[in-house]
DNA sequence: ATTACTTCACTTTTT
DNA sequence: GTGAAGTAAT
């Protein structure tokens, strides 16, 4: 039975039973994920259950598409297990069973959204200045994350302030229709806690149950699991329930998730099969040993002895260079030796925050290498893509004021922030209705009139012309884009390439509703929600050349593996994060995350780190990481690679991927840069020192560095008018149209001969433009 | 109301 | 280096 081949026996205990609850805890790479997949394979195989009633959960999008690819390559079937997030499995849920819904026709709100109405809260109750949107927000989630029965438990939230306000963004969220990403949970719970009769019917129709990752869910997320797999009165319920996970890759605390749940999983659980696995099929031993050396380091934690079969020499190395631009250069080496020596393998960069991904992508891009990037912003949370699908929302959803707000003056159509403030007023009074009835009860008060009155007439029939002919997707996005001169918009109001490249999202948000529309989603609703939860989205630019190269974050990485891992930005202040470090607990999060990286590792690991970065624009000199004197020497030798010249970088690439020191060769993929001499190019991070045959000679490659351009399209020698600024001295009194008289503190001299005054009138300092001033004559 | 410009605070990590 | 928020000017 192939299903059953290569299962060690504990696998094959928690793949193989058709009946019972089981949980295997177990390291990294020890096939916890391979269970999962088998199970669900075996029970649909030898068990013959049916798909539909297996439901398998994940942390990830990304996680949960590689699961079902797995899945669907072990079992061929018609009809698909679900599989999916926990937040995309409670949607579903929650379409599927709307009738029993307080908010039937809810719309989802996305983190942005969330905070964009908080901090209108905010601000509307005049706490502005002292409270920050953040802490709301951060408190919001907080209290959303621990609140499992199925109702936010506003007492969580101590500060009264705050739980005043989130109480408030409560309403404003009920009243506009929406559910938020935590919401979604909850509303699930409360599912399944207001109607019994629906869990004893979901339960007759689900009986397996499969969790992966299972470290990293939060009170709310364990609590939702019993509420599906068990009955009424709390005995467990269906057939089958499976668990995976590692406590020593805990890496999302920060959003509520508790190791709690894992460890005490049995309590909740009595019927539990408990199995640990300790052998792991990833690795080769040299950096599993290394891994296990870093979580050695965690203080509170269960000990554990990972081991693996596959040997390795040389599998480990640990380099010091000049500079981030220098750091992203080795990486852009490295992929272009993976290419030529491990074609068709798999190599990922992981950084800890995206903003690091920059440096990286110049790299690749000069050395015309392709990659991906996980995560960062992504297509759906662009500000053109996001004001369509508002208009999108709006449609399905006239309740939604958070998208209202955000289009009604999207693109400019002469109503302002006066008009938002009447128009939420009038809102405020009549919060039950919708957005449209709203604006005709302003027009006949006549409140709104002349061409105010003309735009937003103009903006309701938009809306009221979609209710009535309900268009498919495609045909109301046209219609959208059309009406309001969405594109024209974009082309005024913005510069040229950046129009363009905006105006190429729109496109590509109307393939993406034609492609989900071919998919079967023909109404606007089912295409918001299948949105809603998947920021990804699959370009069309994904170019394969033999090797895989993927950017993205260690959290991103969870649960995947790669043929050769770089682990960038090994600083202290980087990684571990600033902010962990006198947090012990988060401290050592940040240690089980660089436990994490380097576990996804097969083959090779490279770990970097740079002397200085571009940190918010400026070159900071940064420390290595202290996780690196945790690294033992023997493992992971320690090279400085500061004064490398790409000669060095591709010597040791080479020695270290071939084991051959001797045979030193180009690959020809590589751009040589014969002017790149030790004495005239330094690794420096500032990237305006670029020297101007060094631009050309990235012009020639086809790629100019977007900032370099600006610094070197500035004329050398600036035509100056008279000399201006001589009419102007410090302290001289003058006197301004609507300030008054007042007196010079400062002089600036701009390009262009524009003259720049600070002036200390009565009523404040001022910066002027000099030609609206005169000399004051008394 | 909109624009064009300056200043400022900010960056973990995901659904 | 970026995006929000504030401000001077049309
Ligand atoms: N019994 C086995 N024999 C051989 N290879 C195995 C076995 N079990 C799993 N593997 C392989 O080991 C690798 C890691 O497996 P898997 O991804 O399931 O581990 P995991 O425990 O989920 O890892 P992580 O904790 O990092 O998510 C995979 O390439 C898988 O194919």
């Amino acid at each position: 039975m192939s299903l059953l081949a290569h299962l060690n026996e504990q696998q094959r205990a928690a793949v193989e039973p058709g009946r019972g609850v089981f949980l295997v805890r177990a390291g990294a790479g020890s096939g916890k994920t391979r269970v999962i997949t088998r199970r669900i394979a075996h029970l649909i195989a030898h068990h013959k259950a049916e798909p539909s009633s297996i439901v398998a959960l994940t942390f990830t999008n990304k996680a949960a598409n590689e699961m079902k690819e797995r899945v669907a390559q072990l079992a061929q079937t018609t009809t698909t297990p679900a599989i999916g997030t926990f937040h995309a499995y409670c949607l579903r849920l929650l379409k599927t069973n709307r009738h029993l819904l307080a908010l039937p026709d809810f719309t989802i709100m996305d983190e942005d959204d969330r905070d964009k109405l908080i901090q209108k809260i905010v601000s509307a109750a005049g706490f502005n200045k002292q409270i920050s949107s953040n802490a709301v927000s951060h408190a919001l989630s907080n209290a959303k994350n621990q609140s499992a029965t199925g109702s936010i438990n506003f007492s969580l939230i101590d500060h009264p302030v705050i739980q005043d306000l989130c109480m408030t963004y409560e309403k404003e969220r009920k009243l506009a229709h929406c559910l938020d990403f935590d919401d979604l949970l909850i509303e699930t719970i409360a599912l399944f806690k207001n109607n019994p009769s629906f869990r004893t019917s979901y339960q007759s129709f689900v009986r397996h149950v499969l969790v992966d990752e299972y470290q990293d869910t939060n009170l709310v997320q364990h609590a939702l699991l019993r509420f599906m797999t068990c009955d009424n009165q709390g005995i467990f319920a269906l057939d089958s329930l499976c668990v995976v996970g590692d406590e020593d890759q805990s890496i999302y605390s920060w959003r509520g998730a508790t190791v709690h749940n894992i460890l005490e999983f049995s309590k909740d659980f009595p019927q539990t099969v408990s199995l640990v696995i300790e052998q792991n099929y990833r690795s080769v031993q040299p950096i599993l040993s290394l891994a296990n050396e870093v979580i050695n380091n965690n203080a509170s934690r269960l000990p554990k002895n990972l081991w693996s079969e596959r040997k390795g020499k040389d599998r480990i190395r640990l380099v010091k260079m000049a500079s981030d631009r220098h750091e992203a250069d080795l990486v852009a080496r490295l992929t272009s030796f993976l290419k030529k020596f491990h074609p068709g393998e798999s190599c990922a960069v992981l950084y800890r925050s995206h903003h690091q991904s920059r440096s990286l992508e110049e790299a690749l891009l000069r050395h015309s290498l392709s990659y991906k990037i996980i995560g960062g912003i992504q297509f759906y949370e662009r500000q053109e893509v996001k004001d369509l699908l508002a208009y999108l929302r709006l449609a399905v959803n006239p309740y939604d004021r958070v998208s209202f707000s955000r289009i009604y003056n999207a693109p400019t159509r002469g109503l302002g922030a006066k008009f938002e403030e009447l128009f939420f007023e009038v809102w405020s009074q009549e919060p039950l209705l919708p957005f449209n009835a709203i604006a005709q009860k302003l027009i006949d008060s006549g409140a709104i009139a002349g061409a105010k009155k003309n735009s937003l007439v103009a903006f309701c029939e938009l809306f009221s012309f979609i209710a009535k002919n309900n268009p498919t997707p495609t045909a109301a996005l046209e219609l959208i884009v059309q009406k309001t001169e969405y594109l024209s918009y974009l082309s005024n109001a913005f510069d040229k390439s950046i129009a363009l490249e905006k105006i190429e999202n729109v496109r590509e948000l109307a393939s993406a509703v034609q492609a989900a529309e071919d998919r079967g989603c023909t109404s606007l609703e089912a295409f918001l929600n299948e949105v809603a939860l998947v920021q990804d989205h699959a370009s069309k630019a994904d170019r394969d050349d033999g090797l895989q190269l993927q950017l993205m974050t260690y959290h991103a990485a969870k649960g995947l593996e790669f043929d050769t891992v770089v682990l960038a930005g090994l600083e202290d202040g980087l990684f571990p994060t600033a902010r962990s470090l006198d947090i012990p607990a988060s401290f050592e999060e940040e240690r089980r995350l660089l436990y994490v990286g380097i576990t996804r590792a097969r083959e090779r690991l490279l770990m970097t780190h740079a002397q200085q970065r571009y940190v918010f624009g400026r070159v900071t000199q940064q420390i290595a990481s202290r996780f690196i004197e945790e690294l033992p020497k023997a493992l992971a030798p320690h090279e400085d690679g500061s004064q490398w010249a790409p000669f060095n970088t591709d010597r040791f690439l080479e020695t270290w991927l071939t084991g051959n020191t001797s045979s030193f060769s180009n690959p020809s993929s590589l751009p040589q840069a014969p002017k790149f001499t030790r004495s005239s190019f330094t690794w420096d991070a500032e990237p305006f020192k670029l020297s101007k045959e060094r631009k050309e000679n990235l012009d020639h490659q086809g790629y100019t560095p977007s900032r370099a351009t600006s610094t070197f399209t500035t004329p050398p020698n600036t035509p100056l008018g008279p000399k201006a600024s001589s009419s102007w001295r410090p302290f001289q009194t003058v006197q301004h149209k609507s300030f008054g008289v007042g007196v010079i503190k400062e002089i600036e001299e701009k390009s262009g001969g524009v003259i720049n005054l600070t002036i200390h009138f009565s009523c404040g300092i001022k910066k002027i433009n000099a030609s609206f001033v005169s000399p004051h004559q008394k």
